[in-house]
Formats: structure tokens, sequence, C-alpha cells
DNA sequence: CATGAATGAGTCTTCATTCAT
DNA sequence: CATGAATGAAGACTCATTCAT
């Protein structure tokens, strides 16, 4: 807020060199207090993160992360909004337009956000997330409006899609969304806390593709099929 | 306010009542600390729980703590091992013996499961592993070791058996495994993190129901259908 | 407040002796510390009165601070409370009873503030507060009201019965009030910020009995009079 | 907001006219930081006061500060030069040529100076420095010796004279001469630290007055005297 | 001369842990 | 065994001061 770029073009006339480098380490300055962030809440956790360990990693002094971000807090709700809703932006884009089956979408969905998760960068924030909910409240609220809310939004809509073109069985979007994410979920956690500890235990690709297999196979209609054994749960 | 002087007169009768009562307590006590440290650590994370809190909710004072748990660590380390390991014995004891399906036992996992997890003692642990792991790599490889291990194992064992009977389709146990238990997770976690702030976003039952609908479909052997349109993800 | 005293009496049975001491010693402790405090925030100013050096002349940790004030600020409104009040709460109860003469009364009390003004524990608050009001205007609001306020309104009254008497010249009791006690206020300032610095250019007790006779004479009423009642005070 | 960037396209037009336009706020530039300070000093105290917030109100940036005082401290001491010492200056001058009685030359002191110290430029200076006194020895020394004393000796010296003269009651100038200025101070004091929160406990101006009636009288001598010369000031 | 980004020492406050009673 | 007053190390945040541009 006190750091706006105010009259952009001016500096251009007189010592526009010595501003631009300036300028572009100043606009550098939050995407690198960022990434030092994002790592270090990944590791660490967000209450056991100390600043000044923030701003060793991203090679700043501690004031200067105060100059960027006002608290600890709008640290890591800036990290939530660059890291995440931007990518679930580029999802919500991408359905309307595409041209495939409903499976075809779960499909690149699925792969996609299975190769993001292994971003420690992105991978941090679900992690993070769930650990703190609790304690920042706001920070939840903001991310389950931001991000959960329409990134189920967008994988109901296109459940519902499959359903109404008979591609999948009848059931709700809303209520089979959550089930799509589960997994994708699950390993990006697992990534973070549990592998490093026990690698053997889980293979993330094989589950995934085996998520993808079993899904669709699930979501499909009963057909002229035989498997009609499982009636209510 | 929750620390009520409960039957603060009862001991001045007589020493014989008053050590009964004292120590049918003293054998409670540390019952009574671990449920308290469960809300809390649920309720607001590992970190930022105060042993202060915990005493409170427990009804006893700070230095009691420490009489029956030498740290903060061991606290959470016992909670786990009291509050998740018996249940996981539980089912592994039941799967040599279950008389019905591979299917009717997974049914009945997810089922249980998913009562339990709404036991805020019980959903607190995994939530607040995700969150600590990092900062308790020890804790983490202890909870990998005895629950996650042991849990996948299990559910392996049963699936791998329901593929030997035909009554799934060919897959490894180890990668279907997670499959199971990871919208059991997320609906764990949503309750803890999300539910109080976005009640509306979805509703953990009906998710469930549809879980075990699709995943048990998503198993099912191809049998003489022509839904063979899903080969390799 | 969570250090109420619940159950005061009962442990006179048992153990009464080891908790008298400890009794003492905790009732004991907010005194030290606003003593500490008062001598502080005297010298060095609100400011510039760091936690560390109230603990450390107090005898006791940082901590134990906060077990009894749960911030600087109001650490510095218990000060004024409990060094302030009091005092003027005697001279109000003082007045109605008083059988002397108006200029007696007035007599006595610039006398008494006048040596109250000496203890530094008191003669601190008003130089705190002048340099600190702006920044605290609930503190000085409070000490607007309480005491500023309290003390002018019983000052105005006696000067009014004074008038009406005829033992003092008409005038508004509330335009004069200000006038007995601003010498007082000057030289409890000056003892604490300039006698150090320069012990020459002020001798408080001459000044204060100049006041006095000046005072009074100043008050007296016209006419043909013969006040001569005011000797040396 | 109080930092309007003003006549920001002046200095687009030509060289000559910039460059005075550059001199003329130059040379105006400390007496520009001067008078943002003595607000603030006045508003916040000294050490609230943050060199940040008197470079926005002086309308120059953080740096340029530094280049006219070398240090916060500086800045002040500066302030107490410019701002006080003239006044003193001007009196000190007055005294000795003035054609008038003594009771005259206090009336027109005490009456100037209750105007000025109606400036918050000027009467920031006594505020600050009752509360900052003991942290700045040195400060308090240079206030001491070069505004007080010389203020003290100037009304003393008046006083002295007016007992000589007969005009006044046998007394010590030096033992007189704070009286004539405690309401000043206290007056100057509560404009700025209880005005604004208690309006109506004090009218300063109707105080002064009696002030002026209640000194000289006071001051007049005993005996048989017809000094009714002092109606309404 | 002027700027404002960067610095880091210093301060308030919290909380796990200890120990005299 | 139980208590709770006391401790002090640690962390978030501020702000006077510097210096490259």
């Amino acid at each position: 807020m006190t750091t706006s770029d105010e009259t952009p073009g001016m500096a251009e006339h007189g010592h526009g060199q010595s501003r631009r480098v300036r300028a572009r380490r100043k606009e550098a300055r939050p995407g690198e207090i960022l990434a030092a962030a994002s790592s270090l809440f990944t590791e660490k956790g967000f209450a056991a993160t100390r600043m000044d360990d923030v701003a060793q990693r991203a090679g700043v002094s501690k004031g200067t992360l105060y100059l960027y971000f006002p608290s600890k807090e709008e640290l890591f709700k800036a990290l939530v909004r660059t890291a995440i809703v931007p990518s679930v932006d580029r999802f919500a884009a991408l359905v309307p337009a595409f041209p495939g089956s409903a499976a075809d979408l779960i499909r690149l969905i699925v792969t996609t956000v299975g190769t993001i998760t292994r971003d420690p960068a992105i991978g941090a924030v679900p992690k993070v997330l769930v650990g703190e909910a609790g304690n920042f409240p706001d920070i939840a609220k903001f991310y389950a409006d931001e991000v959960i809310g329409r990134a189920l939004g967008v994988l109901a809509a296109i459940i519902d899609r499959g359903v109404a073109s008979g591609e999948f069985r009848p059931m709700l979007g809303k209520d089979a969304a959550p089930l799509v994410i589960a997994p994708l979920l699950l390993m990006a956690v697992w990534r973070h806390s549990f592998l490093p500890v026990r690698p053997d235990l889980m293979d993330p690709d094989a589950v995934l593709a085996n998520h993808l297999e079993t899904l669709l196979r699930g979501f499909a209609p009963d057909a002229t099929r035989d498997v009609k054994t499982e009636e209510k749960s």
C-alpha cells in the first residue's frame, strides 16, 4: 500500500536506468519473500516458522519483510492468493470451452493437479491450512470461499454435465466432486508429511493412476451390465 | 468456567471416603488430560494449544500435567497411541475372521471409520499430524509406522483377497488402499477445519455414501460388459 | 482475575502457616511492582521505561509482571489508581467536616499536598501524565475525571464557601481553584525534571511559602479590611 | 494525505524558475521540518513521534531529515532553541527600558505569554520537556539554563524592583517569580493534554484573568495603601 | 541535494517448564 | 501427589539510522 509504484513512467526521462534496476529489485522482493515463506511453511508449519527464518531464506532483513507484508498472517494470506487462486482460475476458464467428454476433462484435471501438487510451493498450502485453519478462521473462510468452493463448483458442474449426457450414472455433482480431489489432497499431504519418513508405504503416481481408473469406472452408468449388486450403501 | 470445582465438600467427611474418591480420580487423570488435550489440539492445533488450557479443561493444575506427561510433545504422542492404535488393532483383528465378501468388509470399515471420525477426539489426530509432521519427524515416523502403515496393510490385504477371488478387477491392493481412506480423511479434516465456516459446501454423509458406491463400482471386474473404454490413464 | 483467592478461610485447617507465607508474598507483589514502575516512570517517562527494568527493580522476572498486570499500559493505569485516587478521596472527605475558616483549609491542603509531592511515587504521576496524555487519551480522560475534576471541585467549593462568608473577595471558585494547585504542580514537576540539573534555580519550600502568602492575600476582600490573620505558614 | 504533492508540474517549465523554487524551498526546509516536529511532539510526545511522521508532515523524505538534523534528539534541541529562546530574549530586552510600573510590566508579560502559549508550536516545548527531561539530562540542562533560568531571572528582577520602589510588599523576587509563571505553564499543559478530553473543567482565559488579579493583589504591600488601580485586566 | 529501500538492535509479550510449599 | 507462582528463552513487530541511486 505504501509501496505503490507511483508515476511509473515518469522516471524514464532522466536517470531511468538506475531506477530500472531498483525497480526490478523492488518488484522482485515480494516474490522472493513469498517463495521463502512457502518453503518454510511447508517444512515447519505456519506457527513454527519464524519471521527471522523467512527473512534469512529470502536473503533480506527482518525489517524488509514488514515493508511488503504487514504481518505474518498477511504473508500467509498473500501466499494463498498468489499460489492457489490463479490455478483455480485457469481451470474454471477451461471447463466451458473444453471439447472432449466429461471423463476426459476429469482425467485432464486430475493429471494436471497431480503434477501441480508436486510443486512444494503449492502443495504447502493445503497442508498448512489443514493445520492452522482452526486458529485463523478468517484464513479458512477466505480459502474455503476462494479455492475450495470454486474448485468443487467447477467439478460438480462437470459431473452434472456428464450425468445429463448419460456419460455418468445418476448422482449429484455436489456429492461426487469431493471424491475427485480427495486422493489428490491425500497425495499432496503425504508427499510433504510422510513420504520423507516412509517412502515405501505409498507410490503416489501408481495411486493416482488407480484413482482415475476406479473413479471413472465408478462413475460409469449401469448400461446393460449385471454389476447391479451394490444398491444401497 | 470449565474448571468447575466438582464435589468440593465431599472430602471433608472422612478420610476413607475422600481417599476413595481421590484414588478413583487419580486413575482417571491421564484419561481426562488426554481428552482435554485432544479436544484442544483439534480446535487450535498443536502449537497454538497452551498447556494452561489443557490443564484448565482437564480440571487440574498446570503442574499436574507434568506429573503424568513429561512434556507437551510426549502428551501428543500419548494421544496418538491411545486414541488411534487400538482402533487399528481392532480392525486388523477383524479381517481374517470376517465371514462376508471383501466388498462387505470394505463397506463395514468405511462406515465404521466414517462414524469414528465424527468423534473430535479422534478426528483431531490426523489434522494435527498433517500440520506438525514436519516439526516432529519422530512423531510422524511413529504414526506412519503404527497407524498408517498397518491400516493400509490391512486394507491392501482385503483388496488383494477380493482380487484373488475375482470379486474385484485386477489391481494391486497397495495402490488401491489409499483410495479407500482418502475421502474419509478429507471428511475428517473438513469437519474440523472448514465445516464451521462453510457448512453449505459439503454434506459429509452424502459424500461418504457416494464414496462407497463409486469405490465398489470402480473396484468391480469387467465381466462381460463393454465398458472397456478406459485403458491407461 | 484468574488469581482469585478462592476459599480463603479453608486453608487455615491444614498447613495454614505455609499458605500464609505464600499469600503474604503474593499479596505484596503488586505493590512492589507498582513501586518499581512508579520510580522508573518518574525517572525515564512511560515510553522510555522498559518492562525489563521494572521487573529488575521489583526483584522479579519479566514474566511475573504479566501475572499481575496484563500490559504496560494497564500497569500505568493501576499506578494512577492506587497512587492518586485515594489521596483525593481523603481530601474530599475532609472538606465538609472541617471546623476552621476557608483560608485555614486551603493552608492545610497546600501544605499537605506540598509534602505529598515530595514522594517520588506520587510526584511521578503528573509528570508522566503530562508527557503521555496525548498518546493515551483514555488514561488522560480517566485522570481528568477521577483526579483533576474532583480535586478542582473540592477546591472550588471551598473558595465559593469563603466568598459566601465574606472571607474572600467575590470570584468564581471554578476560576480560582487552578491557581491554588498550579504552583504545587510546578514544584512537583520541577523536583523531578530540573532540580537534579539546576538545584540553585529554585527553592521549592520558599516558593510554596510565598505562594500561600500571596494567594491568600490575593483572595482577601477589598474593603476596610484588617486581614492580618495570615502571618507565616 | 498531509503529504500533498503541491505544485508538482511547476518545475517542468524552465530550469531558472525551478531552481528559484528549489532554492527558496531549500532555505525553508529546516523551518518546515521544525514546524512538523513541533506539532507532532506536542500531539504524541517525543518518544512516540516517529521520524517517518515528521518527514511526512514536513513533506520531505525521511533521508532529508538527516540532511538537516543529525538525530532525533538534535532535532528536538533545535526546536527548543528556535521556538523558545528568542521569546525570552525579547522579554529580557524589554525590562530595563520599560517605562511603566512593575505591576504593569508583569501584566504585560503574563498577557503576552498567555497568548503565546496558545501557539501549539510553543506550548509543545514545556509539555515535552516535562515528559522527557529525565531521559535527556543535557536537554533539561540546556533548557533550564537558556530558558527557565533567564526567564525567572528577568521576573525576579522586576519583582525586586517593585519591592524596592514600595510597589510590592517585601519579598524575594527569586521566591516569587515562579508564582507568576506557574499558572501560565499549567494552562499551556492543560490546553495540550486535557482540554481535548474535558473541555468543561477549566476556562483558561478566565483563570488567567483571575491569576493576574490575585497575583497583583497578593504582591501589594500591607499598610494604608490605596493600590486600587488594578480593576479588570 | 533528495530519495526511500533496507537494516537490525531493541521492546513487549507469550508460554512451556520448574519447584517450593 | 497436587498446586500455582515464578521463570526466562523465544518470537513478532517497530523504528532510528544509513546509503546506493
